[in-house]
DNA sequence: CGAGTGACCCTAT
DNA sequence: AATAGGGCCACTC
Protein backbone atom coordinates (compact mmCIF):
# COMPACT_ATOMS: atom_id res chain seq x y z
CA UNK A 1 0.00 0.00 0.00
CA UNK A 2 1.31 3.54 -0.57
CA UNK A 3 1.29 5.67 2.33
CA UNK A 4 0.34 9.00 1.12
CA UNK A 5 1.65 10.36 5.02
CA UNK A 6 5.42 10.93 5.28
CA UNK A 7 6.73 7.66 6.03
CA UNK A 8 9.00 7.56 9.06
CA UNK A 9 9.89 4.12 9.63
CA UNK A 10 13.71 5.32 8.90
CA UNK A 11 15.69 3.00 11.80
CA UNK A 12 16.78 6.30 12.99
CA UNK A 13 13.42 7.69 13.32
CA UNK A 14 12.64 4.90 15.44
CA UNK A 15 15.78 5.45 17.94
CA UNK A 16 14.74 8.80 18.29
CA UNK A 17 11.74 8.07 19.24
CA UNK A 18 12.41 5.59 21.22
CA UNK A 19 14.83 7.98 23.14
CA UNK A 20 12.41 11.14 23.49
CA UNK A 21 9.81 8.37 24.80
CA UNK A 22 12.42 7.39 27.41
CA UNK A 23 12.87 10.48 28.21
CA UNK A 24 10.07 11.75 28.89
CA UNK A 25 9.28 8.78 30.97
CA UNK A 26 11.58 10.21 33.83
CA UNK A 27 9.26 11.13 36.56
CA UNK A 28 9.14 14.52 37.67
CA UNK A 29 11.98 15.40 40.14
CA UNK A 30 14.08 12.81 39.14
CA UNK A 31 17.11 12.06 36.71
CA UNK A 32 18.39 10.05 34.63
CA UNK A 33 22.18 9.71 33.47
CA UNK A 34 22.37 9.79 29.33
CA UNK A 35 23.50 5.91 29.11
CA UNK A 36 20.69 4.80 31.46
CA UNK A 37 18.33 6.35 29.24
CA UNK A 38 19.70 4.76 26.21
CA UNK A 39 19.32 1.41 28.40
CA UNK A 40 16.22 2.12 28.79
CA UNK A 41 14.87 3.18 24.93
CA UNK A 42 16.44 0.10 23.96
CA UNK A 43 19.74 0.73 22.59
CA UNK A 44 22.70 -0.05 25.27
CA UNK A 45 25.85 1.82 24.71
CA UNK A 46 24.28 4.54 22.79
CA UNK A 47 24.66 7.58 25.13
CA UNK A 48 26.19 9.48 22.49
CA UNK A 49 23.03 9.26 20.74
CA UNK A 50 21.15 10.14 23.31
CA UNK A 51 22.64 13.71 23.50
CA UNK A 52 22.87 14.28 19.62
CA UNK A 53 18.59 13.32 19.85
CA UNK A 54 18.35 15.94 22.60
CA UNK A 55 20.95 18.40 20.74
CA UNK A 56 18.77 18.15 17.47
CA UNK A 57 15.29 18.13 19.39
CA UNK A 58 13.09 21.17 19.79
CA UNK A 59 9.94 19.52 21.29
CA UNK A 60 9.42 21.46 24.31
CA UNK A 61 7.39 18.63 26.38
CA UNK A 62 10.47 17.02 26.64
CA UNK A 63 12.35 16.98 30.33
CA UNK A 64 15.72 17.58 28.93
CA UNK A 65 16.93 19.17 32.25
CA UNK A 66 16.69 15.39 33.66
CA UNK A 67 18.80 13.46 32.20
CA UNK A 68 22.83 13.93 33.41
CA UNK A 69 25.94 12.41 33.30
CA UNK A 70 26.67 9.24 34.91
CA UNK A 71 28.43 10.64 37.40
CA UNK A 72 25.66 13.27 38.59
CA UNK A 73 26.87 16.68 36.95
CA UNK A 74 25.21 18.19 34.28
CA UNK A 75 26.86 17.83 30.77
CA UNK A 76 27.09 21.12 29.74
CA UNK A 77 30.23 23.28 30.82
CA UNK A 78 29.86 25.40 34.00
CA UNK A 79 28.11 29.02 33.84
CA UNK A 80 26.96 28.10 30.28
CA UNK A 81 23.20 29.79 29.61
CA UNK A 82 22.52 25.95 28.93
CA UNK A 83 24.25 24.91 32.40
CA UNK A 84 22.43 27.64 34.11
CA UNK A 85 18.78 27.01 32.67
CA UNK A 86 19.46 23.25 33.38
CA UNK A 87 20.26 23.41 37.11
CA UNK A 88 17.33 26.06 37.40
CA UNK A 89 14.96 23.64 36.35
CA UNK A 90 15.81 21.13 38.50
CA UNK A 91 16.10 23.18 41.38
CA UNK A 92 12.19 23.94 40.37
CA UNK A 93 12.20 20.40 40.72
CA UNK A 94 13.38 20.43 43.66
CA UNK A 95 16.97 18.64 42.49
CA UNK A 96 19.23 19.93 44.62
CA UNK A 97 22.51 20.83 42.62
CA UNK A 98 25.71 21.98 44.37
CA UNK A 99 28.90 22.67 42.33
CA UNK A 100 27.52 21.45 38.79
CA UNK A 101 26.44 18.46 40.29
CA UNK A 102 23.49 16.87 42.29
CA UNK A 103 22.93 14.62 45.18
CA UNK A 104 24.06 11.41 45.01
CA UNK A 105 21.64 8.90 43.03
CA UNK A 106 23.30 6.28 41.19
CA UNK A 107 24.65 3.22 43.60
CA UNK A 108 27.86 3.85 42.49
CA UNK A 109 28.01 7.13 43.41
CA UNK A 110 26.72 6.38 47.07
CA UNK A 111 29.03 3.61 47.50
CA UNK A 112 31.64 6.19 46.62
CA UNK A 113 30.55 8.80 49.11
CA UNK A 114 30.02 6.18 51.65
CA UNK A 115 33.37 4.21 51.44
CA UNK A 116 35.57 8.04 50.57
CA UNK A 117 33.57 10.54 52.07
C1' DC B 1 36.61 6.50 2.45
C1' DG B 2 39.52 8.40 6.44
C1' DA B 3 39.82 11.86 10.19
C1' DG B 4 37.73 14.78 13.42
C1' DT B 5 34.00 15.76 16.77
C1' DG B 6 30.62 15.37 20.58
C1' DA B 7 24.75 17.62 26.10
C1' DC B 8 28.75 10.02 26.96
C1' DC B 9 30.70 5.89 29.74
C1' DC B 10 33.94 2.66 31.87
C1' DT B 11 38.37 1.21 33.74
C1' DA B 12 42.89 2.00 35.25
C1' DT B 13 46.39 4.89 37.30
C1' DA C 1 39.65 13.71 43.06
C1' DA C 2 41.76 14.30 38.57
C1' DT C 3 43.67 12.37 34.11
C1' DA C 4 44.25 9.23 30.45
C1' DG C 5 43.00 5.84 27.21
C1' DG C 6 39.66 3.05 24.79
C1' DG C 7 34.99 2.20 23.32
C1' DC C 8 30.79 3.61 21.26
C1' DC C 9 28.23 5.70 17.01
C1' DA C 10 26.12 9.30 13.99
C1' DC C 11 27.48 13.13 11.37
C1' DT C 12 30.50 16.39 8.83
C1' DC C 13 34.27 17.60 5.75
Amino acid sequence: MTNTAPALNDSADIRRTQICAAIRAIPRGEVRAYGEVASAAGLPGRARLVAKVLTQSTAHDLPWHRVLRADGRIAFPANSEHFEMQRRRLLAEGVSVVNGRIAARAARDLDAMLWHP
